[in-house]
RNA sequence: GGCGAUGUAGCUCAGAUGGUGAGAGCAUGCGGCUCAUAUCCGCAGUGUCCGGGGUUCAAGUCCCUGCAUCGCCA
């Protein structure tokens, strides 16, 4: 039987709506089921919604609507949500299908059947305004701290499920499978409540109570509670008992179902469900583990601000405002990569923006972006032809992180290595649910690259015609780890990768491709034709970027020509050449498009004591945007209504986070600086040669 | 109240079974390159490893205790 994954998220009650908590679990379980597909190993992913219970019943009554109207309307938030996200999940469940509700009470019925749910008579301090019985701990000065007042002693009876039963099995199979939860944190702590003493569970409520729910099968009088309805959703979603689904994924030889859950219900999935299960198996005389999932895997909670992401506290992040400002696999790859599995984290705009410029815009899609930008410079846009012989000299620096190590440039083996190395490092991660490990690997493959380019120099192989196998060899290993990246980083950032894999040429990204790098073979066939890249994520201009950008700004202001030192000639970038400049031909002046403008606005930029934001008329349908160095020696109204000559196709930039379209020219006599107009009022557009 | 977790550079965190001068990323400083999204590469610095006591030839790493934060249970 070939193996298989199944992975589930708890179903969301729908007292409230998506925030990020939610959405965390469920990015996780797609990229877990993505994965596994992108090894070949076939994965279904659910996840849904829990609708019964008291609370809803009271919103909706609070609403004037009924249970299920209001159950419908919250559930279809969660349904539509997740798309959003780039989730897909196989199957969404929830508590109210018709199917979910036979197959719960079929499951009660038969552990009834074989002795294990017992009918019993209980007392407490019920209190009538929260219609449920208070523990002890709860009263406040003797009353209930919710309606002041005291509550009565009333008796209830219920069904009761003889959890207690199977306390001793949980153990032992516990022990015997010390992955069965996991991170290991958190099997303690199973393991201390299990070592304290389980009590029987109350699975029913009296319709006196609670309608919204479902029925006992033996009994009219009472629904069922919480987690037997809850909890059975896992299986029912595969078709219990008898569905091809559930063989496939849960219950067959090669099936490796799990679960997913936030820390807060760790009892209920660690304790209550196996016990069930355990039940159930015992009701159809099988051995005791045939039911148990395979893995329980917990993680923690995001800080937000001041207080934790829960349900019922009101500090929601939404999920879906997140991806809408910095996009979808931006904010899947933060969540991924900042949590350690199983801890908790702190969440902010401000350490989702650090990530965001550091290692999408800077390291990996500035890769992308270099790369590419040097094939189409250097061989249109074509991979070339591998030449490892012409790679000789090269000292054997490879492109692969190097588990445990740091990085490159080790192995002298051969020059054609793939990222096999990182891949089952990656991969040994992701089996472990060590998301942001698993993503630190691919980072480094990305390091290794960018290493890599500067090493090689493809800019100065290019300008060497004998060099030109081994710039061949050079922008073909690095287009190969390219594709290799876009595939590694898909279970995480779908979208990307699939524009990455386009834009190589390597087409989409199917099930087993992983599996590919992992046999040490290269992705792309020379003679590939690729597309120019696009920006995969702009750099998102914060206050702290616009600063250090301004201070290098001014750092290379103050180099320029002193005559004073000796300094290492650096091709001075902004200051007019001190020497003879080398000569030009005509054509190479023509690339330079000079033109006519006049000043419409100018106004000072906050914070720059060098620079006016001038808006100029061209004569195009719109006055052109530009930042000029001169508020030091002109004031903003001197220069309103001037003429100027301006360099129109200048590249934009942006200083100090303003966008500047084209740059004034200006005479620079010393410490005196004068703008070049025409000596008479001239057509704005008008051009200059 | 009981049990447990966590406390390591400015920030976020790694640091099996105790043993080279305690690490990474970000941030900071300096230098290099110019293919690239003002990006990339190199170098550098910083730490009472929460406080106190103990075991040991040797302790972020083990034991005790105190403090802080968090969680579970009652």
């Amino acid at each position: 039987m070939d193996k298989t994954f199944y992975i589930t998220t708890p179903i969301y009650y729908v007292n409230a709506e998506p925030h990020l908590g939610h959405a965390y679990t469920t990015i996780v379980a797609d990229v877990a089921a993505r994965f596994h597909r992108l090894l070949g190993v076939p994965a279904r992913m659910q996840t849904g919604t829990d609708e019964h219970g008291d609370k809803i019943a009271q919103a909706a009554a609070k609403e004037g609507i009924e249970p299920q109207a209001y159950a419908d309307r919250i559930s279809g938030l969660f349904r539509q949500t997740w798309p959003a996200l780039g989730i897909q999940p196989d199957n969404f469940i929830r508590t109210t299908d018709p199917g979910h509700v036979k197959v719960v009470r079929s499951i009660l019925q038969k552990v009834f059947d074989a002795g294990d749910i017992y009918f019993a008579k209980y007392g407490g301090n019920y209190c009538v305004g929260c219609e449920r019985f208070l523990t002890d701990h709860e009263l406040v000065d003797g009353k209930c701290p919710d309606h002041g007042v005291p509550p009565v002693y009333q008796e209830e009876e219920n069904y009761f499920f003889k959890m207690t039963g199977y306390t001793e099995a949980l153990k032992k199979h516990l022990q015997e499978h010390p992955d069965f939860i996991r991170p290991e944190r958190y099997r303690n702590e199973v393991l201390a409540i299990l070592e304290q003493g389980l009590e029987d569970l109350c699975i029913s409520r009296p319709k006196s109570r609670l309608t919204w729910g479902i029925e006992m099968p033996f009994d009219e009088n009472f629904v069922t509670y919480v987690w037997f309805d809850a909890l059975i959703n896992y299986i029912t979603g595969l078709g219990w008992p008898d569905g091809e689904l559930f063989q496939k994924f849960w219950a067959g030889p090669g099936a490796s179902p799990q679960h997913l859950i936030a820390k807060d219900i760790l009892k209920p999935h660690g304790i209550y469900w196996p016990t069930m299960l355990m039940a159930l198996a015992r009701a159809e005389g099988r051995e005791p583990d045939y039911y148990l999932y395979d893995h329980l895997n917990v993680h923690g909670y995001w800080q937000v601000g001041e207080g934790k992401m829960s349900k019922s506290l009101g500090n929601v992040v939404r999920p879906l405002e997140l991806k809408d400002k910095y996009g979808v696999d931006a904010f899947r790859y933060f969540l991924m990569r900042e949590m350690t599995f199983g801890l908790d984290s702190a969440f902010s705009e401000d350490l989702m923006v650090e990530r965001y410029n550091a290692d999408l815009a800077n390291d990996i899609g500035n890769l992308f972006s270099r790369v590419l930008n040097m094939l189409h410079r250097y061989r249109d846009g074509i991979v070339p032809q591998p030449c490892p012989e012409a790679a000789q000299g090269w000292q054997g620096e490879n492109i692969e992180a190097e588990p445990h190590k740091g990085h490159i440039f080790s192995s002298a083996a051969h020059q054609h290595m793939a990222s096999f190395e990182t891949a089952a490092a990656y991969k040994a991660s992701l089996e472990g649910f060590a998301f942001s490990q698993a993503l630190a690997w691919v980072w480094d493959l990305i390091d290794a690259a960018n290493k890599f380019v500067v090493r090689r120099e493809p800019w100065a192989l290019a300008k060497e015609p004998d060099k030109a196998r081994e710039l061949d060899h050079a922008l073909y290993l690095l287009c190969q780890r390219l594709a290799d990246i876009a595939v590694l980083i898909w279970p995480f950032m779908p979208e990307t990768a699939q524009a990455m894999a386009h834009t190589l040429g390597l087409g989409d990204i199917v099930p087993g491709m992983a599996q590919r790098i992992l046999d040490s073979q290269d992705l792309l066939p020379a003679g590939a034709r690729t597309a120019k890249p696009k920006a995969l994520f702009p750099r998102v201009e914060t206050d702290k970027v616009q600063a250090k950008a301004a201070k290098k700004e001014a750092k290379a202001d103050q180099a320029p020509p002193e005559a004073g030192k000796p300094q290492k000639a650096k091709p001075a970038k902004k200051a007019a050449p001190a020497g003879p400049a080398p000569e030009i031909a005509i054509d190479e002046f023509a690339r330079i498009d000079l033109k006519l403008g006049r000043v419409l606005e100018a106004e000072r930029i906050q914070g720059a004591d060098k620079l006016l934001k001038l808006l100029i008329d061209l004569g195009e349908d719109q006055p052109r945007q530009v930042v000029a160095g001169i508020a030091q020696h002109y004031a903003p109204e001197e220069i309103r209504g001037r003429q100027v000559v301006v360099v129109a196709n200048l590249k934009p930039v942006s200083l100090r986070g303003v966008e500047s379209r084209g740059m004034v020219l200006a005479c620079v006599d010393g410490g005196a600086v004068r703008v070049v107009s025409p000596d008479m009022e001239m057509k704005p557009g008008s051009k200059v040669r």
